[in-house]
DNA sequence: GCAGTCCTTTACACAACCTTTACGTTGGCT
DNA sequence: AGCCAACGTAAAGGTTGTGTAAAGGACTGC
């Protein structure tokens, strides 16, 4: 028999973000429901590997939290086997210093990892940083404008090319991603973190300079054309290209 | 996020595009369904091979996904028997390095293959890609204009002769295809996938170098008689036959 | 068989590209 | 002011994709 899956409407705001966290830890647990659900977060907290896995395999949770000790079940069986059926972000937490498991976790598909012990703030921080990039990809697979305008740029993503002033630009593969990522979120900071998983497929490793290098080539280019046509730099937050009168 | 998602517009009144899984694994057709959806795909999925077949040799779908591993009637035999009714195009879902699955299932005429697990991302992606070329197939089987020109460079399909100034050049069969596929898209980029597909007829493999041969050759030949015209390669890209003004 | 034609593979050179290095500059902080 | 982390960018380094000559196969017609 045929099944025909139809849509569950999905209304903006009525749905909440779930968080589930896999950890043995049961007063770290309860210390993470607090400060996330404080924030607005519905959360799940479980303490065994098997039981973690089941429930986020439902894909029920935009987010999971893995410990990588785990009894029973070690977090990185748990993160291999999840995702051979779902792309669910996860974000990893690891003891301090433990390169082996933080490594492989990352290879084997974990969004990124803290180093327990870890304070609140910096969770939520984390938490952010992935869905806010989860958002950005959703977007990016949606239908988007074939042409758009900033300022005196054009974009033309039928032919790949955008121009200044009506001039070309010869810009390189990843050049013209980054171009077009900004001149998509003109007006809103795009962050360099964003801007290097997206772009460079990579994570912003520390001490990387490379996607400073692409925006300063990008610049060079523009200006060829426009002196005034700048891409902004907001220290510490990323880059971006201002929408409107200059 | 918005609920009203625009769909890519086709012709209007052109029906929706049907997508037909054939995967054991539930949850992940249900995974898939609600990301083709959003793409505004028509979704069906079911779960066993016999069932798939039957529903597969309908040609009620644009396009087929196929699990390699299926409990009673295995992926490459479910392939090799649609092959025998339809040229619907299968993208065939295989256990990640299962190298030899691929191998025959490329063979036994399937378009494409995805490791699994892959991301919705990527699949989404493959599946654009694989009905783009199929467009690209239908619209070389359309009547289309028997003469055409693009700078000096001018088509006559009738005589299936190419001329540069008005020098007809001898080309081989492969030559003047993949020389007419870029006249005819003259001014967009065809990707290397394309034109090996489409002119060459197989699948661009690694380190396959015979398509850059072709270019080397075609380009020798045209630079007999004409210096300026030029089949411009975009790195990564593909390549271009610019139209208008040198 | 043999020659001819064509497609593909191999091999090497090169150019384009991305990243790293290194050093200079900027801007926020105490 | 002085410090330090973040940023700008030229230059060097390494990697990858492309150009092309030449050799190797596959096929055809004689």
């Amino acid at each position: 028999m045929a099944l025909s899956f139809t849509l569950a409407k999905k209304q903006p705001g009525a749905e909440m973000t779930s968080i589930l966290m896999i950890d043995d830890d049961v007063a770290l647990t309860q210390l993470v429901a607090e400060y996330l659900q404080l924030d607005g977060y519905q959360f799940t907290a479980v303490h065994q590997g098997p039981e973690g896995l089941e429930l986020a395999k439902s894909n029920a949770f935009q987010l999971v939290l893995l410990d990588i000790m785990l009894p029973g079940m070690d977090g990185l069986t748990v993160l291999k086997q999840l995702r051979q059926h779902s792309y669910c972000p996860v974000l990893m937490l690891t003891a301090r210093g433990d390169e082996i498991d933080r490594v492989v976790g990352l290879e084997l598909g974990a969004d990124d990892y803290l180093a327990k012990p870890f304070s609140p703030r910096e969770l939520v921080a984390r938490i952010k940083a992935i869905l806010r990039r989860v958002e950005l990809v959703q977007q990016q697979q949606q239908p988007q404008a074939s042409s758009l305008q900033v300022n005196q740029l054009k974009l033309d993503s039928a032919k790949r090319q955008i121009c200044v002033l009506d001039n070309p630009l010869v810009l390189t593969a990843t050049e013209y991603q980054i171009l077009e990522l900004l001149m998509r979120h003109a007006g809103d900071v795009v962050s360099k973190e964003d801007l290097s998983q997206l772009a460079l497929g990579k994570r912003l490793q520390l001490y990387d300079r490379s996607l400073d290098m692409h925006i300063s080539n990008i610049r060079k280019k523009i200006a060829q054309y426009d002196e005034g046509e700048k891409i902004q730099t907001l220290r510490g937050l990323g880059y971006l290209l201002l929408q409107g009168e200059n």
